[in-house]
DNA sequence: TCCTTTTTAGTGTATATACACTAAAATATC
DNA sequence: GATATTTTAGTGTATATACACTAAAAAGGA
């Protein structure tokens, strides 16, 4: 049994506290407008492309298929996004709602004001910097 | 309505997906031993700190208490965490299990494997700025 | 046209996360 | 010592995430 008590800092951990501790600040900031930050992705991607599958919005959106359709339930239920689609049909025709195009535009403006706060506190160009090599980063696909 | 089609990049978005790229590629590295990087993560924190109650272990992890609970409880169902404390005692004493400390040796040695694959195939200079850069970034209070 | 393959959607189950709230134990105060 | 306050744990509920699997529709091929 020889297990190390100190150890470097795990970098995986240090990214998902700091995603954690962003995602906070930006749904506080989005607070009013009713809908987390994820939903305000969600509707503001769904917007560009509606009419749109599941499927066709889960490559677009680069998350998990089966993720999407969860986050959606409660988007369709609270009637921010609608189904065209007929019975039966397979592929889904998602749309924003009136409703949900309401909230949509709320939501943009607070979000362009958490995007301006966090330029603001953190520096636009350490900013940039950072999100172009996070956006980049692939990582070993064995080690 | 106005709403704008084209807007930059949202940085919590952004941020949120490289976190799951991480966690995906480190909870692959990990797979064998039978845990996930947040339970390993969890595992070698007691392991240095226990016997300890789930608020101290919490803030020692800086994470929110009641999600620590539920984190623990899949590693004591499954043996890796044990609870010294008395009945009707308030504060708990969690303990690593033998079990646990054979599955966090396990653990240690693939996670410090992620951790150099890591660092070799983004460079341990751009990977240590960029964990700098992240961990100390806080957000306005309210934007 | 019938059969096979591919595509699409959805469910079951699980982890990870956090906020609001309750219950109870421990501590402080009078 | 009795009462008020603080601390600690835990539950209810909700979003966010993903893997394994099933079902059914659509497309393709013989």
């Amino acid at each position: 049994m020889s297990i190390k008590r100190n150890t470097e800092k795990c970098y995986c951990i240090t990214f998902r506290k700091a995603a954690r501790k962003l995602t906070a600040y930006y749904d506080r900031m989005l607070l009013s407008s009713g809908v987390t930050t994820a939903q305000y992705s969600l509707l503001i991607n769904l917007f560009r492309s509606a009419p749109c599958s599941v499927t066709a919005l889960a490559k677009i959106m680069k998350l998990e298929r089966t993720t999407l359709i969860r986050n959606i339930k409660p988007l369709i239920e609270t009637g921010l996004i609608q189904d065209l689609s007929k019975e039966r049909e397979r592929d889904r025709q998602l749309t924003v709602t009136e409703a949900g195009l309401t909230t949509l535009e709320a939501a943009q403006k607070l979000w362009e004001k958490a995007q301006a706060g966090l330029k603001k506190h953190v520096g636009e160009k350490k900013l940039e910097k950072l999100m172009n090599t996070i956006a980049d980063l692939d990582y070993p696909a064995q080690g």
